[in-house]
DNA sequence: CGTGCTTTTGAAAATCATCAAGTATAGTGG
DNA sequence: CCACTATACTTGATGATTTTCAAAAGCACG
């Protein structure tokens, strides 16, 4: 049940390339892990895997570990593996060839990544935070796929999910104000925290953690850091949050910030 | 084989209301029509479904049109049906409660609509011309896939085609200019048409076919009537496209607006 | 306690939106 | 068949949000 120590990596971090072009570069984990203890578990696909079939998964399975500001799918590259994010942050994006980068979502704990039919990748991926990936062969989850459909359904939830919030996604960037969308963004953070977090209660006084940087926000909702810097300053003067640093902020009024979202204002 | 007269209908349009709002109502199709026969199914995810096994299909399915500006699916209403287009062009968007509208997508011959998870529609649909739907029933469906895991199959393929569309939707929305846009969104129709339509050569002479208002491409591009308008003026006067009427576009120079949808200016 | 990076803040510029006519196009009824 | 109306589209002038360019202020790290 438990994955096999010499297949298990941590991503190295090499010095003289800037660190969206740096190799990945993998080591041997110390410590073995298994799916049963996967804290990942119950938000991920894997929860249609019962316990009984676990070792199954575990021996298509590497854990990676990813430092911040290192890539692990490059868009163009053969699509070998599906990936499971059991802890951090990843960015997902797509870049223009002058550089200008679209980062179309954040992958926490749980998110599955991959799932193109094409055999390269549409998009790329790296780690916000240190992050700890599972990785699976594509061809060896395909057969696994077919003796368990349960996890095909679960695979289809997922994609049809992630459909709902890329379509939330276009309205935002296409029709909502650099205002809205901070709001907007703020708010489903709050929400991923309250419903995927550890803490289970509504928590209204705990700060919205922003691992990513401001350049990040920038990119995913289609704005520039300085715009997103104005913006945070704005509406921490207007009381709608505070910023006590860099990456926390407090909701302090949660139900403005939801109507400005919504485009109520 | 055959699905019954009485379970097939047609859109009739009501008078008072303004098209959007106006509530579909439906009247009974003169003409049978079969899975078997359907020009749609080659390229939806009915050809999942083997000859043999089309009859059951069929009874699940009911044929529907659409006429031209006529809402089928509504954002909130609960989500009872599945749909399949089988002719005809579908708008699918999303409201803000000010009216400003995100079109995420078009729906063409074969397209899949309705796959969210969640028991009410994330948005809405109408139609462009007049269209011809195939609806299940979602209760009725969920029962056919566990019969036909192929079926299954081919739905996350589609999911995940449209995710990577979704993602090359928020690249434009986020970071190109208006000029890109329409560029990327004519390269794109153009291809559409190559691939899908009923000439399989390349049919470069072929004009591009725009059946939705320059209004429907402004809310898809997240730009204005006037800016798209401009757009196509500037595009001709570059030499880059033809205009011969509102609905036709010849691509003049398709290498050209290939590396403006790119971002290579 | 510098050094380098991120973030913030300011001023100027630009793209795109808004407001406002004016021009086609299509559908309708005389 | 043609004027008439409604709608869609185009074009022009103005304006605003956001970007770009520039520099200062914070922060983290050695």
């Amino acid at each position: 049940m438990a994955i096999t120590d010499t297949s298990s990596f941590v991503a190295e971090r090499p010095s003289s390339v800037p660190a969206r072009r740096r190799p990945l570069v993998l080591e041997p984990l110390h410590a073995a892990q298994t799916c049963a203890t996967c804290s990942a578990r119950a938000t991920s696909v894997c929860n249609a895997i019962e316990d009984k079939d676990l070792d199954r998964l575990a021996s298509t399975a590497v854990s990676i570990i990813v430092q911040p500001g290192h890539g692990f799918i490059e868009e163009g590259d053969t699509a070998e593996h599906f990936f499971n994010v059991t802890s951090g942050t990843v960015k997902l994006f797509k870049l223009l060839p002058d550089g200008r980068r679209q980062i179309t979502g954040f992958a926490g704990i749980g998110h599955f990544l991959g799932l193109a039919v094409s055999t390269s990748y549409s998009f790329s991926a790296e780690a916000v935070d240190p992050v700890r990936i599972c990785r699976f062969s594509r061809s060896k989850l395909r057969v696994l796929l077919d003796d368990f459909p349960a996890m095909e359904k679960r695979l289809l939830e997922v994609a049809s999910n992630e459909l709902v919030a890329a379509q939330e996604q276009m309205l935002l960037l296409g029709r909502k104000t650099a205002r809205e969308r901070l709001a907007s963004f703020l708010m489903a953070r709050a929400g991923m925290q309250t419903h995927c977090g550890a803490e289970t209660k509504p928590a209204l006084r705990e700060p919205v953690s922003l691992p990513m940087t401001r350049g990040d926000i920038a990119d995913y909702l289609g704005l520039t850091i300085e715009t997103v810097s104005r913006t945070l300053t704005r509406l921490k003067a207007e009381r709608l949050i505070d910023v006590p640093n860099t990456t926390d902020v407090m909701l302090l009024d949660p139900r403005g910030l939801q109507s400005l979202a919504t485009g109520l204002d």
